[in-house]
Formats: structure tokens, C-alpha cells, sequence
DNA sequence: CGTATTTGACCCCA
DNA sequence: TGGGGTCAAATACG
């Protein structure tokens, strides 16, 4: 175990010394080949690091985790109403995933654990609008009910959920449903926000009443990668059934409005592209599409300020990955030599935990 | 004044 | 019947 460690933290270096490398060579203006040899190099390294977690947590324990309180308020999520809206009521059983090729909706979960100083901005590049607000029994906070801003004009029909932690008040457990068909979707073309003022704060009014600026701020073109932008402390992103994430998480950028531009925090974008299209290399080939200037920026910004040194998965949850039935689409931590040795038969839920320590 | 949020009421389903 | 999700009128805000 120890050595798996050591390689897995071997790994990681390396990812972000090539990162450093390939920050000097685009500041160098160097030849486009050599920046793509060194985007190659860090998502293979990436790639290694996290196959080497998947591996490590297939055999360690597999779900002494998973039955805590981070899955228990997930399925209170799902079980809500996933008959009425259609939706899989629940992507961590192997029964409800192999509903998943016959419904056209589906859940998606992300966990973000924001740092304390912060009260939750979250701006994940959509433009969403409040219409209700429920107590939640057994919940000391209420979860709050967000449509697509565009529902009506462009008939969108995303929806998320957004609940407080009930173990943890910086804790935000957002659940996804639905996919965006709104032009907000196919256009978003960056792949960092400015500051919003985007609260996601539920449970406490003073949260809400600075929602009122997030279709306004969240009008912003994004790239249609999956983009984790990370301007936090910490972030701690669940996410469950990816295989549509990409749909639904064109960039998610992590900004806090109180933090002025003199503020460290504001250059500590760790951008989540580099390890997601990483992970989704073979699914995102695209990514290494010279066009995403911006996203290597922001990645330049977090190798060199050191941010994301601590990007773990969570073992409990990456033993589900490994342990539940699978999909190509759906595996985007492994590589096919990995895949290989699991049943890709039906879909599985993703349940990882990107831990960002900033 | 237009738009977003709040919040009580209503609907649906287990 | 109660809980979760949604509706829509009232309210707030820029």
C-alpha cells in the first residue's frame, strides 16, 4: 500500500511538474507540438494516479464509506420523485443503473464542500431560477428547488436540487436533473467565470436573496467540455452518474464574490478539465484542441500556486465505481486495460469524490 | 417596470 | 395521509 502511495504521489508530481513545464513552454510561446506532448504527458500521468486509486480502492474496503451520511442524504435526493419526473431514482444500485438505457432522464449529484469562510457561491455555468423552497423532513435545512432560467423561453427542462448539509453547513449537496437543451448549453464556450454572486446558500435567507443575481452572471459562454473550475478552498465534488456530466457540468466555476482580486484565492483556479478530460481522454479527444487557451491558463495557475496537490478520490466511493456494473461512457477513470476486467453490460453509477485542498 | 425570489397552497404518489 | 415537488400570487429588487 505504501508503495502504491508513493507512486501514486510520484504520479501527481510529475502531473504538475509537466504542468509547470507546460506553463513556461506556452508563456515561451513554444511550438504547438511540444505543448501538446506535455498536455499528453499530464493526462497520462493523471490518468495513471487515478487508475492506481481505483485500483487501490477496489481492494481496500469497499463500502464502510458509502453507507455514511454523504450517501444516505444523496438517496433522500434521489427518492424524491423520480417516478413523476421519469427520471432513475437512484444511480447507486445496480437495479435502478440498468433502468438508465431506457430513461431519458437521469439524476445527477455533486457534492461541494466549500471553505468556511465562504457561504457557498457556486456558479456552475448555467443560468438557474429558484421556484420553491421545501423543508425536508429529518433535514435541518430546507433544500431548494432551481429550474432553468430558459425553461419557458427555450423549454429547458433542467432542474436542480440544492440542499445543506445537515453534517456539515459549508456542505452544498446539488442534485442535477435533466438535461439542458437551452442555448446556454451548446454555447458556453469558457471556461472561467468571473466572480459571480451566485449563492448557493440554502436554508438561510441571506443566501437566497443574492440568487437573485445568478441568471444575470451565469449568462456566460463556456466550453462544452466538462470544466471543474475550483476557486476555493475546498471543494469536494460528488458526482454520480457521469456519463451525461459533460451535459450538465459544461464549467463549473467556484467563485467567491467577497474575495477581491488581490485575494490569493482568486488565482487559485484549479481548473477540473485537466483531470476530467484526463479521465474522459478517450471519450474527449477534443480536448487537446489548441483552442482551450483559457483552460491551460487556469491549469498553469494551479500547478504553479500549488493548488490541487491533494486531489484524491474517495476509496469508498471509486470501490463502487470498480464494484458496480459499468459502461465505457461511464468510466472515465480507467483506462480500457481496466475497463477490460469489469462488465460493461449495463451502466453503473459513478460515485467519486474529487477532493480539491486548496 | 421587468425580473427574480419567497412562500403558502396544491398535486402526486407511496 | 404525509412528504416531496411544483405552482403561482405576493413581494423584493435593480
Amino acid at each position: 500500500m505504501k508503495c502504491e502511495q508513493v507512486c501514486l504521489i510520484d504520479e501527481l508530481m510529475q502531473g504538475k511538474e509537466l504542468a509547470k513545464q507546460l506553463c513556461d513552454h506556452l508563456v515561451s510561446s513554444s511550438s504547438h507540438e511540444t505543448n501538446e506532448v506535455l498536455i499528453e504527458k499530464i493526462l497520462s500521468t493523471y490518468e495513471k494516479a487515478l487508475a492506481m486509486l481505483n485500483c487501490k480502492a477496489n481492494v481496500g474496503e469497499s463500502k464502510a464509506n458509502n453507507s455514511g451520511s454523504m450517501n444516505d442524504s444523496h438517496s433522500s435526493f434521489t427518492n424524491g420523485s423520480p417516478k413523476r419526473e421519469g427520471m432513475e431514482p437512484e444511480v447507486n444500485h445496480k437495479d435502478v443503473c440498468k433502468k438508465r438505457k431506457t430513461v431519458s432522464r437521469w439524476t445527477e449529484q455533486v457534492k461541494v464542500c466549500l471553505g468556511t469562510s465562504l457561504d457557498g457561491s457556486l456558479n456552475d455555468g448555467y443560468s438557474w431560477r429558484k421556484y420553491g423552497q421545501k423543508d425536508i423532513l429529518g433535514a435541518r435545512f430546507p433544500r431548494g428547488y432551481y429550474r432553468c432560467t430558459y425553461r419557458n423561453v427555450q423549454g429547458c427542462l433542467a432542474t436542480k436540487q440544492v440542499q445543506k448539509s445537515d453534517e456539515d453547513p459549508m456542505t452544498y449537496e446539488i442534485t442535477y436533473k435533466g438535461r439542458h437543451t437551452c442555448t446556454q448549453a451548446s454555447h458556453l464556450n469558457r471556461a472561467i467565470t468571473p466572480p459571480s454572486k451566485t449563492k448557493m446558500g440554502l436554508g438561510e435567507k441571506k443566501n437566497q436573496a443574492h440568487q437573485k443575481n445568478q441568471p444575470q452572471q451565469e449568462k456566460i459562454e463556456q466550453p462544452q467540455e466538462t470544466i471543474f473550475s475550483f476557486g476555493l478552498s475546498d471543494l469536494e465534488v460528488k458526482i454520480e452518474d457521469r456519463d451525461h456530466m459533460e451535459d450538465i457540468f459544461p464549467s463549473f466555476c467556484f467563485s467567491d464574490p467577497s474575495i477581491g482580486s488581490e485575494n490569493e484565492d482568486n488565482n487559485n483556479i484549479f481548473s477540473y478539465a485537466m483531470i476530467e478530460n484526463n479521465l474522459m481522454e478517450s471519450f474527449s479527444p477534443s480536448f487537446l484542441s489548441p483552442t482551450s487557451d483559457i483552460d491551460t491558463n487556469i491549469f498553469c495557475d494551479w500547478a504553479n500556486t500549488g493548488l490541487g496537490q491533494t486531489v484524491q478520490s474517495s476509496e469508498s466511493d471509486i470501490s463502487d465505481i470498480v464494484s458496480a456494473p459499468t459502461s465505457v461512457t461511464n468510466s472515465p477513470i480507467m483506462d480500457f486495460d481496466f475497463l477490460d476486467k469489469l462488465d460493461f453490460d449495463t451502466d453503473f453509477p459513478i460515485s467519486t469524490t474529487e477532493l480539491c485542498t486548496f
